[in-house]
DNA sequence: CGGTATCCCCCAAGATACTG
DNA sequence: CAGTATCTTGGGGGATACCG
């Protein structure tokens, strides 16, 4: 039981990573997937409301990190329709469910922060 | 209690979050930021531990982001003696302890994810 | 021992315009 | 409606050499 973060290297996908944080950090983070996750943990939502919901992320790094978290298994993509206006709908997998937990935990440990020292603005 | 991510802008030490994994990722997230904070986990480190234990960094990233660390108020830095050697130990702050529950849920998460379809190499 | 100082490169992310 | 295409930029991170 001594398979934490230390000491092995982890292959996975045909990536090397030296420690597990390390691989996790590479499938959930950068600036927008986490906040993506979040948004998407109460339920399947469209592109349009992403969009409406994530008004600070470009529609180009959206639409890309929808892609890399689909890639990785977290996330699933439905079409319905075949012609405009067609409605694509995202919506987490049985993996992405799994870290449900943990992004509420970050919610939780940001909003203890903020309480102290941070303020909420309009 | 609405207030989870969404709406509200979040101000905390002069930087503007659109929500507060936006703020959280801004504090632990990058490459190697929760990977320090994994093995300070157990107790202070010397730089020269953190250094061997993380072949894969560089000095000067490994430098650049316990600093970050330290001004970001999750690390403290404690320096002993005057003239070379000196000793630098770094340890956790109580507000990084109160990361490390999230620190594990991570790293096992990532193991659940290597036991599935990864695998750990020497 | 515990870092800095430089230099450089890559790519995440932004801005803007366009499309099936 | 749900994206691409293209161009640009910033800075995170790497490599190497040097310093108090």
């Amino acid at each position: 039981m001594k398979e934490e973060c230390i000491s092995e290297q982890i292959k996975l996908r045909g990536k090397i990573y030296p420690c597990t944080i390390s691989l996790t950090m590479d499938l959930v983070g950068g600036k927008w997937k986490t906040v993506i996750l979040y948004h998407l943990k109460d339920g399947a939502k469209r592109y349009s409301e992403l969009r409406k919901e994530m008004p600070a992320v470009t529609e180009m790094t959206l639409s890309l990190q929808l892609k890399q978290l689909e890639k990785d298994g977290l996330i699933s993509r439905k079409v319905y329709g075949k012609k405009p206006p067609i409605r694509v709908v995202y919506d987490l997998t049985d993996l992405g469910k799994t870290f449900v937990p943990i992004l509420e935990a970050i919610t939780e440990w940001g909003n203890q922060i903020v309480r102290q020292e941070g303020e909420f603005v309009d």
